[in-house]
DNA sequence: TGTTAGCACTCTCTTGAAGTGAGTGCTAAT
DNA sequence: ATTAGCACTCACTTCAAGAGAGTGCTAACA
């Protein structure tokens, strides 16, 4: 348990810090204006705060840098919970620029986000947990070869090409079509594998001659992983935090950004509310020394998606928090309205 | 005109410049197998070379390095015209991995040049140029709102949202989709804005009752750029080049990195055999400082893509040139085969 | 006459010493 | 309980010295 002035003082130095990314001397503290210790009282507290494990040195007679503890008792006692209207508009300033799409507009925002706070955002839209089936065609590119497109209720659009088997006819093909169509609205995305092997394996069974090779190149066409839909915004201006001064930190941390199903990793268990982790808080060895930020999202009732921003430990938490939470909010609102406009 | 010995010196000495990165000296060179000469009289050549220009020092007394004017020499005249056939087989490999779309093959030979290399590969799809339109889909998500889909004949899947305009009933929309089918089959994506404005303003004013609405509703779904299709390999493996040791230019080259369109401008002018760039003949400022190789690959009869290796300066043209030269003829065959196959 | 040995010179880079400054911990006085 | 004072530590800067790699020029040589 921290006294009142131990909390003063490691309030008042990590908010410096985080401003600075330098070292914070007693000195310094002592000249803010909130506090009324000369420096020697000051060094006596950041000891024993350093004791506790919230601070630390960087060299035996350097000033005070917080630690990954300092940073979580931080974000957990000093953050007041975000008001619920921030005042920011990102999305309405967006559509203003004139994008319709909603894809471009998740993407632009992403780079807003990323352009106010210099760290680097991540969206992840809603469609990989629930978006359902809304229709599936095949459209066929020449006698061996076809392309099979599926639409979600988001309208989003999803496809992969495969070859035909020999011996089904365009009949054939269109029937399945027929029966996937029919029994398959609806379906969210990642059961569709699913479905298909149990409920619909007799009916293609009872329509379709060669059962066997059509129920394959199906399975194989349907079945794979459907790409995450990622929308990443300022993966540049993260490179002007003083942290990313060195080229071995800037290849790890864009060898993670290349590969999507690493970063959708980071948003495990972030499915609700506000999340913060904190530097050796994450799992990811590529992250160990950044911070993440989540928050979730509403799409209609129950889908959820999540925005995540990628920062340095020493991250401008009260900032973020605060944005984060009224752009979820933001991003909820116009979901809610383009849902309802779309029933 | 540059003696025998000249060149040979010059030869060498971007030889070494190329594999060690590091200034070469009189003595050094006088130490290669293929040189007889003394330091002193290696002196003199270098210096007869640095006075016409093709090679430079970086301060007064230290060894020298190869000018842009060098390189360019370098690569047109000690370069032979590569083999034909180089007994390198980057897609047969890729596609042992098991990869059967066309697009994963792409991408992963893309990161496969790039690891060879240790450069930034990029292609670029033909599909830009001259593939054509196979089938085009309205999905209709709600009441108000559609997706239309547009399929070619390479595959490649395009689409867009669009409201729907109020006025419009769905067997309008089908007989438009009718038309539209019937009238863009077979033309290229490219040419479709043109296309919509030329002949079919007459056909839809006949069919659809509310023309205005409906017709620029079309245009704006049917008439925006087509986002270009890149392959990028290796954004990260150019890292490991001693050129990209400070953050200001890794900053610049993401940077152009994120913006694909400027990334095609690299390209420009690109479309015939194997060009090299070096350095301030490259337009674009982002790439002052870099070279571009790019080499032409043949699709069907008269489509062509690009293939382009993105590298410092002190490139390894030799070895690059050998292998873009394989990798496109390779590409070539393969889409080849695969054209035939679709037929 | 082309080549090379020799030498003075230049510039970078490394090393070490000295000095500066920011910061600390401890002790004693208030 | 707080703070002034002081000795001490460590990083960083500056400077000089020396080593090393390289050059250009001149004179000797084959």
């Amino acid at each position: 348990m921290l006294s009142e002035r131990q909390m003063l003082i490691l309030q008042v130095l990590i908010d410096d810090f985080i401003e600075t990314a330098q070292p914070v001397g007693s000195r310094k503290l002592s000249q803010k204006g909130n506090i009324s210790y000369s420096p020697a009282t000051i060094r006596n507290v950041m000891a024993d705060l350093e004791e506790m494990g919230y601070i630390e040195k960087t060299h035996s007679s350097s000033g005070r840098v917080p630690s990954e503890m300092g940073y979580r008792y931080y974000v957990d006692n000093f953050i007041p919970f975000p008001q619920k209207d921030s005042g920011l508009h990102v999305i309405e300033q967006v559509m203003e620029e004139g994008f319709v799409e909603f894809e471009q507009i998740v993407q632009k925002s992403a780079e807003v986000l990323s352009d106010i706070t210099n760290y680097t955002t991540i969206i992840l839209g809603p469609e990989i947990f629930e978006t359902t089936l809304k229709q599936l065609q095949i459209v066929t590119l020449s006698a061996h070869t076809a392309v099979i497109i599926l639409v979600t209720n988001t309208g989003h659009v999803e496809h992969r090409s495969f070859s035909i088997p020999a011996h089904i006819s365009p009949s054939d093909l269109e029937k399945m079509v027929n029966i996937l169509n029919s029994r398959l609205y609806g379906v969210p995305l990642v059961k569709l594998p699913q479905k298909l092997n149990s409920e619909l394996v007799s009916m293609i069974r009872d329509y379709v001659d060669d059962f066997e090779t059509t129920y394959q190149y199906l399975q194989s066409a349907i079945a794979g992983d459907f790409p995450l839909k990622l929308y990443i915004g300022g993966k540049t201006n993260i490179l002007t935090q003083p942290e990313f001064n060195n080229v071995e930190k800037i290849r790890t941390f864009y060898a993670m950004m290349e590969n999507e199903a690493e970063i959708a990793q980071l948003f495990k268990g972030a499915t609700n509310g506000i999340k913060v982790r904190i530097g050796q808080e994450n799992k990811m060895d590529a992250v160990k020394d950044l911070s993440v930020i989540t928050s979730s999202y509403q799409l209609g009732d129950d889908n959820t998606g999540i925005i995540g921003l990628l920062g340095p430990t020493r991250m401008e938490y009260r900032k973020v928090i605060t944005l984060l939470h009224a752009f979820s909010n933001e991003m909820s609102d116009a979901l809610y309205v383009w849902f309802k406009h779309n029933e």
